[in-house]
DNA sequence: CACTTTTCCCAAAACGTTTTGGAAAAAGGT
DNA sequence: ACCTTTTTCCAAAACGTTTTGGGAAAAGTG
């Protein structure tokens, strides 16, 4: 299945790292002391600015670059912070992560911190690579995504002070920073709109409980329903399952049309798309003209990648600068 | 669009590490060395048995720790490797990345080593990214993805005797190290398959070059047909594009099949999975009763999440323990 | 007992940086 | 000319670990 070849070479003993120019070397270089090229490159006032010029000119020519190593050591900083993912779910599109990561990382390489990634398969295996960061004094802070309504990782954090922001929300008394998207009001919005198109039997085929988002796409669904002054009927009301959001909103797509009563517009997480199009395409029905689609963040259905990708990039910004901020 | 919440905790000064037990502080409650401590914990034999079982005791007692910043600086290696990735082209499934991160980062945390991430948008931010990493001494190795045929990092990497790993290969005669697809043999095997079926038009919609991959996978193709003493039809071959795997192969689909002689089979990789299945369904063509279908990486097509996420685990772990090993 | 070997431990140096607390030289004020 | 202030530089300490090169005590050997 693979092809592989290896390459031994010979290894450098103590790294590379003498390879390249060091603080002291540099300083010997100028007549200077080791002090004196610190301050001048970080422009402490206390260096005239003729030194500093040759400084940080003698620093470029000889490709001087600190060692994040020594400087972590002595600030006391690991100037790097942490993210664990979990595969197993893919929260909204196939690319979510990606595009999170993408902004995160963008965004925390602008601050000359680093992210280290830990990849984890389950619940369990999630607190155990947040531990080994936190409590191996790994990193300054921690991002967490997929946060379910009670997660043990937020208490963790909290009690022992460690900053953090989460991508997400879960139910916890005490404040903590967090990004979310605001489902409430996307949900109110959206049921509002196609109320406002003559729609009176709008269904909802929502996440299970378990996350929050759900939570608060009912409270958006329920009260757009209000607004308009429709009733809600359980019976429009679905949740389609984390393990398999495909299959069982296929299930509850059928399962909503075999009702006395079917609904002209359906309202969804984007993970239930392809099991509502293959649902309506058994029935003969087609989107967008026979059912109203609106799925969470493009009014009209739509290719989910490209919108969500710039969607998802200033909340990634905005988690990496809080955590930069933070510490 | 997005709620925020942000929460300004009194920053602690030099970080957390005070919060942490010390090797000096561990060593006094113990009444011993800072030396021995840390040799009884590295089970030199150097320690009497009785010491080294109080001081491992006392150290799990305490939790602690060694700060991975200091030995980092003392032993002259990060104990990190580096990824840089690039959301812009999903090279096979959606999913591929984050299955392949997933491996990777298992089999790096095992080594105890750390993986940092970088996100590029392109070419150029690829190489800056990945320079950052290793001029700035952050990583003791790389591991590279999407490898294009003419790559400028390998070059890079070779001149300056860094280690690293590809996922891939690319047009480069010194040796190095690289875990790929077996597109030849796999293409070869699908190709003679068929044959044996009895089919007699096989098409191939392929990859555009750029990468390495379709060469292979060409070259098996072609391999295939020769031991099977079919004849290569130009007419058969497409090439989809990297910008629109979906769109490309959808409109090749539609082409292939405007062929006085059309194929009863295709080969592809999973990329165009998508538009075939489009464009064979607006010409009424059943897929695996009108038309044989073979998708790289499963015979039959089949949903290609699963099976490529168990496929690429071997793959990474792999990669992992090369750029280990080399260290 | 005197000598060698083994066992067990430790002080000091090193890794490469930043910070602290001056000190020498230059400039300014009278 | 003398004192004060400012400018410009630096030696030494610190960050927390591992490695080096012994050294003292205990154990084995004649």
């Amino acid at each position: 299945m693979f092809l592989e070849q290896s390459c031994n070479r010979i290894g450098l003993g103590k790294g590379f790292w003498s390879m390249t120019i060091n603080l002291k070397q540099l300083s010997k270089l100028l007549k200077l002391s080791p002090t004196t090229v610190s301050r001048a490159l970080a422009d402490y006032p206390d260096v005239s600015a003729k030194t500093r010029a040759r400084v940080k000119q003698m620093a470029i020519q000889q490709g001087y670059q600190p060692n994040p190593v020594a400087r972590r050591l002595q600030k006391g900083k690991t100037e790097t912070i942490g993210i664990v993912i979990t595969p197993e779910q893919n929260y909204f599109s196939d690319t979510f992560f990606i595009d999170l990561l993408s902004g995160i990382s963008n965004q925390i390489t602008r601050a000359g911190y680093e992210l280290i990634l830990g990849v984890a398969s389950d619940e369990e295996h999630e607190m155990q690579s947040m531990r080994r960061m936190v409590e191996g004094k790994r990193v300054d802070g921690m991002i967490l995504t997929l946060i379910r309504e009670q997660d043990s990782r937020v208490g963790y954090l909290l009690d022992r002070d460690f900053p953090f922001v989460l991508y997400g929300r879960t139910r916890e008394t005490r404040p903590y920073a967090f990004v979310d998207m605001d489902g409430k009001q996307a949900f109110e919005k959206a049921c509002t709109y196609l109320a406002g198109l003559g729609h009176r039997r709008i269904a909802l085929l929502n996440g299970e409980p378990g996350f929050m988002f759900p939570v608060g796409c009912r409270e958006g669904y329920e009260s757009g329903l209000f607004l308009s002054g429709l009733e809600l009927d359980p019976d429009l009301i679905r949740e389609w399952k984390h393990k398999d959001p495909s299959q069982s909103s296929y299930r509850w797509t059928l399962e909503l049309f075999k009702n006395d009563n079917p609904p002209t517009a359906i309202l969804f997480q984007t993970e239930a798309v392809n099991g509502i199009f293959k649902g309506l395409d058994e029935l003969d029905l087609q989107p967008g003209k026979d059912v109203a689609l609106i799925g969470y963040d493009d009014l009209e259905i739509a290719r989910i990648h490209r919108p969500s990708l710039s969607v998802l990039r200033p909340q990634a910004r905005e988690a990496g600068q809080r955590v930069v901020n933070i510490l």
